[in-house]
DNA sequence: GGAATGTTCCCCACTTTTCCCCACTTGGCT
DNA sequence: AGCCAAGTGGGGAAAAGTGGGGAACATTCC
């Protein structure tokens, strides 16, 4: 699997580009294609998984039963938010109209390597959302105590 | 299997005209020879399933007991909206007017990619329909039972 | 039967968006 | 200083989406 960390801000320009950082272009596995898979989180972000780290979540997406209403809606809501991108020639990609509406992107985005996904957010939301999040240290212990995740 | 994903808000004209996206177009098989089967969706809205597709279901539906009158019900209510559409030149299908009707389309469709099918909505119709729906990352921590991932 | 009407399909023309390529700038390394 | 890798910006060709004309076919009405 793809060992994504560290974080970098970048700027989009007109024409919605982002370049994705050096350091993260060569974390990609060959099989990925210089491709990803480009959606929205559950925050208020972006996220991109590699083209073969997506294709085992979506087989398990596939696996759910669409006559069920609520698996259907699920897996609409996934899918809608979902596109594929790949690399220029200068190691950026394309972001979605739709997506930079969602996250509120701008002028800069943050990006971030969070081990199987690239996330990208706009800076100012993500300091909000940072704000509201309880304490890093209590968040610890409490998942920990768990003792299996993580 | 196609694996169609992305949203595109396309118009429809006066000839009941509606463009599907290049890169859904793209994603199809050969075999399926630029054809669909359209019919209606468990909700408000047109579903696509490309031809080797739709063969797979109507299998499905061909094998249901049709001496329980549910099971005869539901494989006539497929049916009756079932009917088969091809791309012209310029990668556009012409939707059945009753089918128009159905999904109450007017001036514009939300056009969405959903794994093995396409699916076409009216913008306004879709927006309600999401607004009744869970909050989507309740429902997935209750899909996948965990919160975590994604 | 034949004319009038309407539908379907194919083609052409226009506009907008996307994609690919080239060029510039900055900062680190030799 | 000079070189190279990395990030940023923009121009132009090609593709994608939109709208409409008109031939071919069918349908209805006289």
């Amino acid at each position: 699997m793809a060992s994504f960390k560290g974080q970098a801000e970048y700027s989009v320009d007109s024409k919605g580009r982002v370049a994705i950082p050096a350091r993260m272009r060569n974390a990609l596995n060959p099989e990925a294609n210089n491709s990803f898979t480009i959606t929205r989180g559950f925050e208020q972000c972006i996220l991109l998984f590699p083209l073969d780290e997506w294709a085992k979540r979506e087989a398990e997406i596939a696996r759910l039963n669409t006559y069920r209403s609520e698996a259907r809606g699920f897996v609409r809501t996934i899918m809608r938010w979902a596109d594929e991108v790949t690399l220029d020639g200068q190691g950026r990609i394309v972001v979605p109209k739709s997506l930079i509406a969602f996250a509120g992107l701008e002028d800069a985005v943050l990006i971030i390597g969070v081990l199987d996904r690239i996330e990208i957010w706009d800076p100012g939301v993500f300091a909000a959302q940072a704000e509201q999040e309880a304490d890093y240290s209590d968040v610890a212990e409490r998942i920990f105590e768990m003792g299996r995740d993580m």
